[in-house]
DNA sequence: TGAGTTTTTGAAAGCGCTTTGAAAGCCAGT
DNA sequence: ACTGGCTTTCAAAGCGCTTTCAAAAACTCA
């Protein structure tokens, strides 16, 4: 049934039901309720796509996710983030869409997203250090957060982002202050600029303790179990092997325990370990005893307070950007100790 | 720019504007050629509600994805799965939206999506045992696809799923060759339908081979690492622990492998374990060397032929239902050994 | 009762596209 | 020059909704 069915049937214009059921006042009370009686009745909804076309606004969000060739593998805080975007979403009446777009083509499809006209805004995923799409949509004037920041990027822009330099600065100077000197990071894709960052706050604190980088500890890649296994192999196999490690995820961190057995270490004994947490839905840290001492920071809860800045933005599109820097906790598991003599 | 305005500068009607982008045959292929160049170099692209109202396809698919208030997590499979699919999707032009649906609102959220008319059909995510969505759906005469299937529905309808049942009896059958007797099974929620078929296979097996389930042994739940663990812990109290382990994802193997560290139990040796592995991106089987001895069938692959099935239906609706139902590998891992004596 | 207000309803235009049905342009054949 | 048959183009209707502008209906008060 459509409008115009609708309308014929209650032998009213479609102006007047139209009025009725988008709630304006100058439609009679009993009018509007005999309206909303026969739309119920009649399993009405109007359509959504014509809907948009005379409205202007789509009532949808873009979510885009970079595909690169090389790394086929969406990362696993992708899910989670989306859930709790679409959590704030849901409750405002938006849909959700999901775009994923090779590495290369951004330019071509954001301006796709655009011309096509259906989404009202973006969510922007997986920044890079220097990232041409943040000043490409500013350029597009379709409103959009991103899940993160770009180094590089000087134009004002809305973000959501973890303070990925103080948690890893933290887990750091905790690991110097247990004594430990010889300390690893294993890390994300360093082209990234959460890693970028997170890489940062771990030399920081290193350097204000006076100790000095040593590069066979820090390895950056795709945050896989494997990963996390096979870099640490390789530093318990250096001469001077690393008392503690620092891991992007708890999937690294999974691969580094993993290790630390093969290598018939104890953790949190012979080598500690700190990884950062996001707290994904399947994949917890322990149950009410963490494993890990970690850095935590719920994803999920990031994807609800990002919709929510983008709704924000799309309703008022003339606001300057807003952004919002989470601070992660940090949590004290058995995997740390103080460092072996 | 719209095609009004595409159409003004060009000198032309909208109607050979619209021909010539679209590929009709009846318009002059000069004129094709000018009116491409032009819409390059505008940077036109058709509004897709316009479109999607003219002709009455929306080239978008929806995922419905449940969320459970009680379960509150969101299967890391999905993500896979999505990701699989949109592979599909894009290379044929299909936008993919996402909804969640709180359990309950099911009957609801599907009527309105398809009064609402914004998706051409629906991929339907975790199926349980009795599931009244099916049927609701036929009934609506929107195109679906399940990814996995409900034992209780009768009506046909397509569906992708794995042989979760085969891989689960040839594991336990397996098990049983290296000499085990006391076998868990670290399963799913059971109200779901894939976990139900695969306690069948686990039983099935357990049966040819004369050995009585007992009803210490198999746990059901949520697939987390803690899950297995705190399971795997409780089952090794008893005063006849299990030998092996049959676990539902990789995550809850881990969970079983933490518990067997804490009790100095080593995996493959004094307990073995078999999982099953739905080769997720950033949780693989270990590298080159499997960690555990698993059934593998990739959900991401599962999903670009889910979605290929969709496009079929949306394409030919008059075709009857499909299924597709894969096989998992077996592959060999060092998480099993002979049974101790 | 009737002029002036206010409330309530409706006709029609418009959102940006596709598609039908008609017309114009072109060519060969008489 | 004219007809018939193609090829190519166009005007206009329609998809299902919102919204503007105008008209009708219902009050108010002298």
């Amino acid at each position: 049934m459509n409008l115009k069915e609708l309308a014929e049937h209650l032998n009213l214009s479609q102006t007047t039901v139209s009025r009725a059921l988008n709630g304006y006042p100058e439609v009679k009370e009993a009018t509007r309720l005999r309206v909303e009686a026969a739309a119920r009745a009649n399993n009405y909804t109007p359509n959504g796509r014509a809907k948009s076309l005379a409205t202007g606004r789509t009532m949808t969000v873009g979510h885009v996710i970079p595909l690169s060739k090389k790394h086929e593998m969406v990362n696993p805080v992708f899910g989670d983030f989306v859930t709790g975007a679409a959590e704030s979403f849901l409750a405002s009446g938006y849909d959700l869409m999901l775009s994923l777009v090779e590495d290369g083509k951004e330019e071509e499809h954001y301006r796709t997203i655009k011309a096509r006209g259906n989404v009202d805004g973006i969510i922007v995923h997986g920044p890079r250090m220097h990232d041409s799409r943040i000043e490409l949509l500013n350029e597009l004037e379709l409103p959009f957060v991103v899940h993160g920041r770009a180094t590089d990027v000087t134009t004002p822009y809305s973000w959501i982002d973890m303070n990925n330099f103080r948690a890893f600065c933290r887990a750091t100077e905790f690991l110097i202050t247990l004594g430990h000197k010889r300390i690893a990071l294993i890390n994300g894709l360093e082209f990234m600029d959460f890693a970028h960052r997170r890489k940062l706050g771990y030399l920081t604190a290193l350097e204000s303790a006076g100790i000095k980088p040593n590069h066979d500890y820090i390895a950056g890649g795709e945050m896989t179990e494997e990963h996390g296994y096979s870099n640490a192999m390789k530093m318990l196999d250096l001469p001077e092997p690393p008392t503690a490690f620092l891991t992007s995820s708890l999937v690294v961190a999974l691969g580094v325990r993993r290790a630390l057995q093969d290598r018939n270490l104890v953790m949190g004994r012979d080598v500690s370990i700190i990884t950062h947490d996001d707290d994904l839905g399947y994949l917890r840290n322990g149950g009410d005893v963490p494993i890990f001492t970690a850095t935590r920071s719920s994803v999920r809860e990031a994807g609800r307070l990002g919709a929510d800045m983008l709704l924000d933005m799309i309703a008022n599109p003339s606001d300057t950007p807003k952004q919002h820097l989470l601070e992660a906790d940090m949590i004290l598991g058995g995997s740390t100790g103080p460092a072996p003599i």
